[in-house]
DNA sequence: ACCCATATTTAGAATAATTCTAAATCTTGA
DNA sequence: TCAAGATTTAGAATTATTCTAAATATGGGT
C-alpha cells in the first residue's frame, strides 16, 4: 500500500502469518486486526465489531469471532480474560502484562512480564510450557485515590 | 465444632473471613464452599451448583453466584478465567498458580508462583498491586505426549 | 480465463453463562 | 416483639458465544 516505511510493521506480515497457519487474508480479517491496532483498549468481540461495522457494515458477528479466533490462533492477537465478563482483544503482541482494577474493570498494558526463562518455575514431568499470562490485580490511580 | 485438629483450618474461619467482610455465613454458603474443598477440580458455577444440589436439593443457581461472589469477596475462594469459556473456582487460597492445557482445557494446581514481592514489576505512580494472577498455558502431558 | 475444491462469510437460530427482579424467608439487634 | 436489612429463591431477562446451512469468495491447476 505504500512504498516507505512502515508505519505497522506487523499489519505487513499479517498474510504471512496467517499463510503460516493455513490461514487466508481477507478483507474481514484485514479489518478486525485494524480495528484492533487502531484503539487498542482491549475491546470485547461486539466492541470490535461495532468498530468494523462502521468502515465495513455487511460484517456479521460471526465473522468478527471468526476472524478474532484466526488471529489468535496464528499468533497476531491476544486473548485476555480477566473476569466474568466477556474476553477481552489485545493486539499488541509484545511481552507485556496486563493490570486490571478490580474495582472499575478497566484494563492497562504494563511493559514489564515474566517470561518461561526468567521464572524458575518448575513443572512436573511432562508438561510443556508454552507461556505465561500475567494478570496484575489491584486499583488503578482513579480508584485508588478514590479509596481514600 | 470438634475440639480436635482442624482437618479444614480454613472452614472454621469461615465464619470469621465472611464477618469481616460484612457478610453472614449461612448453610448455602457452607455448603458451597464445603463443594469446593471437597473436589478441588476447578469447577464451574454450574457444576459447583449439581454438587450442591444433590447435598442440598432446595438450593437455586442465583444462590451459587451469590455464594461464590460472597466467598470470593471475602477471601476464602479464587474465581479462576483462563478462556472463553464459564469461570472456575478455586478454594486453595496458598500462594499458587495455574497450569491450563490450551489442547484439552484441563486446569492444574502448580504450587510456585511470582509474588509482588519477588517480581520487580514496576507500576506506573498511582496504581495499587494487590495481586500478581499467574497463569501458565502449554500442554498437559496426555496431550503433550499425543503431539508428538 | 474457467473450473474445482476448499475456505470464508453471513444471518439467524441455538445454546451457554450470567445477571436481574420481586417476593418470601431469615437474622440481628434495639 | 419488631423493624431493618441480608439472603435465598424461581424464573425471566440479558449477555456472550457457538452452531448451522446456504451463499460467496479465493487460489491452484488447466
Amino acid at each position: 500500500m505504500n512504498a516507505g516505511a512502515d508505519k505497522f510493521p506487523s499489519e505487513s506480515n499479517l498474510n504471512e502469518r496467517l499463510a503460516h497457519s493455513g490461514l487466508r487474508l481477507t478483507p474481514q480479517r484485514q479489518q478486525v486486526h485494524e480495528v484492533l491496532r487502531e484503539k487498542m483498549d482491549h475491546p470485547t468481540a461486539d466492541q470490535v465489531f461495532m468498530r468494523a461495522k462502521s468502515k465495513m457494515p455487511e460484517i456479521s458477528m460471526a465473522t468478527v469471532y471468526n476472524c478474532l479466533d484466526a488471529l489468535v490462533q496464528c499468533g497476531m492477537v491476544r486473548q485476555v480474560t480477566l473476569d466474568r465478563g466477556a474476553t477481552r482483544y489485545c493486539p499488541n503482541m509484545q511481552d507485556h502484562s496486563h493490570f486490571y482494577c478490580d474495582e472499575c474493570g478497566s484494563v492497562y498494558d504494563i511493559l514489564q512480564t515474566i517470561t518461561p526463562e526468567d521464572s524458575d518455575i518448575k513443572l512436573p514431568r511432562g508438561f510443556r510450557l508454552k507461556n505465561i499470562e500475567t494478570n496484575l490485580h489491584g486499583l488503578c490511580p482513579d480508584c485508588a485515590s478514590k479509596a481514600k
